[in-house]
DNA sequence: AGTTGGACCTGACTGC
DNA sequence: TGCAGTCAGGTCCAAC
């Protein structure tokens, strides 16, 4: 399920695949993944005769900046199952193949969504912060404004548990329930620890953990899972806890656990590691 | 305002 | 073998 560092992937691929290639033609076949726009054809006038000038990221999302008469962004949101590949025009289709970006000499990006979580949406303007979908973003974790401080200004009143505060894109933006997992076991914490109780070395310690579990993530390509929407990571050989229940920790032999979270999904935790 | 739970969606898996 | 039921989860929305 593409997070930041299956989003990062997908930038950094079609960065070197396609910077500069000029936007021919936007097709929308599920017209659901348009679904932010009146209709696909809005979508499609905004992003059609463009240049790619520079791909982007924001969180989860991919994002295209656009040179034109009127620079515009694609904000491609993966969702769960979301995935972005370059192909050959001509070549089959994908079975859920949600869009298809043609671009100029024969090749075409193809969006491929089976649950159709995501989403394509197109904005006027490159500064990601004017966009209604990341309005309420928080920082990016691999940037300066993720801090020990930062997160004590932003957790301290909180009454959640940590890898529900984590998954919160207004707290800080790209982790999914992969990534929390992973964070909360690096960094020593049991994920249902309520925030407001956090203390000073536990709060650096996450900062460090989320910086160090997504770079990690990052260098292996992200995490490929079962369902196979996601080919190209190697992170899923580093997993800690995440769909390790039942097994042994790797660090302490201790049993991993599944605890059911708000919305009764589950976390998983090492009960001899983490606190 | 913060928190919780349901809805959306399809493929994979489980059990009879 | 086949079919129904359950689970998975990013994000939005309604309700407490």
């Amino acid at each position: 399920m593409p997070e930041l560092p299956e989003a990062e992937t997908a930038r950094r691929h079609l960065e070197a695949a396609v910077t500069g290639a000029k936007i021919r033609r936007v097709e929308v076949h599920i017209p659901r993944s348009a679904r932010a726009h009146e209709s696909p054809k809005e979508l499609a006038a905004l992003v059609e005769g463009k240049k790619i000038a520079r791909v982007g990221r924001r969180g989860k999302a991919v994002l295209l900046f656009l040179d034109g008469k009127q620079p515009a962004t694609l904000v491609i949101r993966l969702g769960m199952s979301g995935h972005l590949r370059i192909a050959k025009k001509g070549e089959p289709r994908e079975k859920h193949l949600a869009g298809v970006l043609e671009l100029a000499g024969g090749r075409e990006i193809r969006y491929v969504d089976p649950r159709t979580f995501g989403q394509m949406v197109a904005r006027v303007g490159h500064d990601p912060d004017t966009m209604p979908e990341f309005e309420s973003y928080g920082p990016e974790p691999l940037s300066k404004e993720f801090t020990a401080d930062y997160l004590k200004s932003v957790l301290g009143h909180r009454s959640v548990g940590l890898q529900v505060a984590l998954m919160n894109q207004a707290i800080v933006a790209g982790i999914g329930k992969i990534y929390a997992d992973e964070i909360c076991f690096r960094a020593g914490i049991r994920p249902t620890r309520k925030v407001s109780t956090l203390t000073g070395p536990m709060r650096q310690r996450l900062v460090e953990a989320t910086r160090g579990v997504l770079r990690q993530a990052i260098r292996l390509g992200g995490t490929t899972t079962g369902d196979e929407s996601w080919p190209y990571g190697r992170f899923q050989d580093k997993l800690f806890v995440y769909q390790r229940a039942g097994e042994a920790c790797r660090v302490c032999k201790t049993t991993i656990r599944r605890t059911a979270m708000p919305g009764g999904r589950g976390m998983h935790w090492c009960p001899g590691c983490q606190r």
